[in-house]
DNA sequence: CGGACAAGCTGA
DNA sequence: CAGCTTGTCCGG
């Protein structure tokens, strides 16, 4: 028998074909980890075909070596095809992913004979979105759907096995607790876990009539059996694989459910127009969902009087308010450091330097210019004035203004970066910092306040509205739905925003249209499909010229270097897999590796 | 990727 | 010309 084997090199990217000896044939099936021997070297590889025609001549085959442990199911196997292609990314490293850390010894029977048999169909629907406020115990639901899904109808009371996404692992473990408590079997496979508890995971997952829950990483989950996905959250980011190849787990469990014929029901406070595009929207009734969403107060910063900061007269009050009652604040300002600009008091002129143009800063005594080191006295270059005006201050600068506000409290500063002391954020009265705050403020929280909301709704992203949304859902979730004390306060210019109004009536559905539109117009997804390729000048353009030359293909760029020398540019297709048939004619193989860095669905776009 | 093999560079 | 670096090819 031969057998096709992927080496678990991802530069390498190709099969090669072996012979299965006969002491291995019962072992050696699709999914399974052996070693082979290549140009000689011993390698890792994956069977990723059996009982194949060798591609080259049978005196060239040389044996397997030897076997080393189970790995995914067949239907995982053909699925990290479709991600390579879908992602523009080696093969290999959907396998890893997929695979259990370390080695996992083979289990005697064949999985595979326990394959699902055709479970509710409901395919050629797409997902089914079933909206929920913030504050909704889901429990009853997912069980509900559990229930409904896992059984077959046959009566034999065979149980099929279920895949639950949730991007928050806390969530997501304390999810296993309540599923288990509920007599089902439940395990969570979640990138925190140690090699050996993932092993067990894994393990567990692999023999089927289980339900599989963790984050992203649990997309791949190796149930023999599946018969129902559920995918809390959908527009949180962390569905995405970081490093490249950047997959998605939103996206790997919606083609496993569509080659499977298997429902997909994704749950969660809002939806991203991609979501929305392929999948069915079920709302809850007015009341309930808007006893899920907490109080939210516009803070409209037109009115105020000039000079007051980032902090609004409502937020003083509220501030004081929530502290005094024994609740947290949180404070939502997405700068970092002492990143503050000057302008001069009398002209108004911003504060730059004359070497590199750059904003200057203010240490005390002098103007000093943070890139290149220049500086001068605190004078303004364009009308003499010495009087200076600070705008938008930083968090530091802010903790100061926040804490003389309530004396007598603590008020930390809590950026993604700086390591605080766990306890000194659970007694902290009020926390400032960026986004990340909302994730690790833990509990008590009475108000969480966006200081500038403008700032994030009009970031030059085309998915800023969503993501603002979306953030502020998560600190709905912190503060408790409409009946509790919590309140939600937005400082911004634009109170009339289709966002801003979406939170305040604790309707989504009214940010929809108008994002819809406007992506429409600007033809960025879900209209369009995005990736974005860097490198060298010289790499780029290489690239963007073999792209450019396929029809549908628009390349945007090449533009200037975003950070350090690489180059970027953009490439853009009406459909996702014009763009991934595109990026596989510039995609590398082991003759001709890639010029560039792919990242199809780029984030920060 | 990394081993094999060939072609180029150095120094006695 | 041995001994080393650098480049190109290619794997079952």
């Amino acid at each position: 028998m031969v057998c096709r084997v992927l080496p678990d090199v991802p530069a390498l990217d190709r099969v090669f074909d072996y012979l299965v000896p006969a002491s291995l044939v019962e072992q050696v099936r699709v999914g399974a980890l052996v070693r082979i021997a290549l140009h000689g070297r011993r390698l890792r590889g994956w069977v990723v075909e059996v009982d194949v025609e060798p591609g080259v001549e049978p005196a060239r085959l040389r044996p397997i070596v030897a076997m080393l442990g189970d790995g995914p199911p067949p239907e995982i196997v053909d699925l990290t095809a479709w991600a390579a292609w879908r992602w523009a990314g080696p093969r290999v490293a959907f396998f890893r992913a997929a695979a259990p850390p370390g080695l996992v010894p083979q289990p005697s029977l064949r999985p595979e004979l326990r394959q699902a048999r055709s479970w509710t169909q409901r395919t050629g629907e797409g997902p089914r979105l079933i909206r929920t406020a913030p504050n909704v115990d889901r429990l009853p639901r997912l069980s509900a759907l559990l229930d409904e899904h896992l059984i077959d109808g046959s009566g034999a009371g065979t149980e099929g096995s279920a895949i639950v996404i949730d991007p928050d692992s806390r969530r997501a473990a304390r999810l296993v607790e309540m599923l288990s408590r509920q007599g089902r079997r439940a395990v969570l496979w979640s990138s925190d876990q140690s090699d050996a508890e993932r092993r067990a995971s894994w393990t567990a997952a692999r023999r089927g009539g289980v339900v599989v829950v963790g984050g992203r990483i649990a997309a791949w989950a190796p149930v023999p059996d599946l018969a129902l996905v559920v995918l809390f959250d959908d527009p949180d980011e962390s569905h995405k694989e970081e490093r490249a190849p950047s997959w998605d787990a939103r996206d790997v469990v919606r083609e496993r459910a569509r080659r499977l014929g298997v429902p997909m029901v994704s749950m969660g406070p809002l939806f991203t127009l991609e979501a929305l595009a392929a999948g069915t929207l079920e709302v809850p009734g007015r009341d309930a969902e808007r006893a899920g969403w907490p109080v939210v107060e516009v803070a409209d910063r037109r009115e105020e009087p000039p000079g007051l900061g980032l902090i609004s007269p409502a937020l003083v009050d509220g501030l004081r308010a929530h502290v005094e009652a024994g609740r947290r604040v949180v404070c939502v300002l997405n700068r970092k450091g002492r990143a503050r600009l000057l302008a001069c008091g009398q002209c108004r002129a911003l504060v730059t330097c004359e070497h590199c143009a750059s904003a200057l800063r203010d240490d005390g005594e002098q103007l000093v210019c943070p890139l290149c080191g220049t500086r001068r006295p605190r004078v303004c270059g364009a009308c003499g004035s010495i009087r200076m005006a600070l705008l938008r201050p930083g968090v530091k600068r802010l903790v100061e203004e926040l804490s003389a506000l309530v004396p007598r409290s603590t008020t930390i500063e809590l950026t993604g970066d700086a390591p605080v002391d766990p306890s000194a954020i659970a007694h902290a009265a009020v926390i400032v910092g960026t986004e990340a705050a909302l994730h690790r403020a833990g509990r008590g929280v009475g108000l969480v306040a966006f200081l500038d909301l403008d700032e994030e709704l009009a970031a030059p992203r085309f998915r800023a509205a969503e993501q603002t949304l979306w953030m502020m859902a998560r600190a709905a979730r912190l503060v408790g739905g409409r009946p509790g004390p919590g309140r939600l306060l937005l400082q911004t210019r634009m109170p009339d925003h289709p966002v801003v109004r979406a939170v305040v009536h604790a309707n989504p559905s009214l940010a929809v249209e108008a994002e819809r539109e406007r992506r429409l117009i600007s033809n960025v997804p879900p209209f369009s499909a995005l990736a974005e390729i860097r490198g060298s000048p010289s790499e780029v353009a290489q690239s963007a010229a073999v792209l450019e030359a396929i029809t549908g293909i628009v390349v945007l760029g090449p533009l200037a270097a975003a950070r350090g020398l690489s180059h970027r540019a953009l490439v853009k297709a009406s459909t996702v897999v014009m763009l991934c048939d595109a990026l596989a004619q510039i995609a590398g193989t082991a003759h001709a590796p890639s010029p560039v860095r792919i990242e199809v669905d780029p984030r920060r776009v």
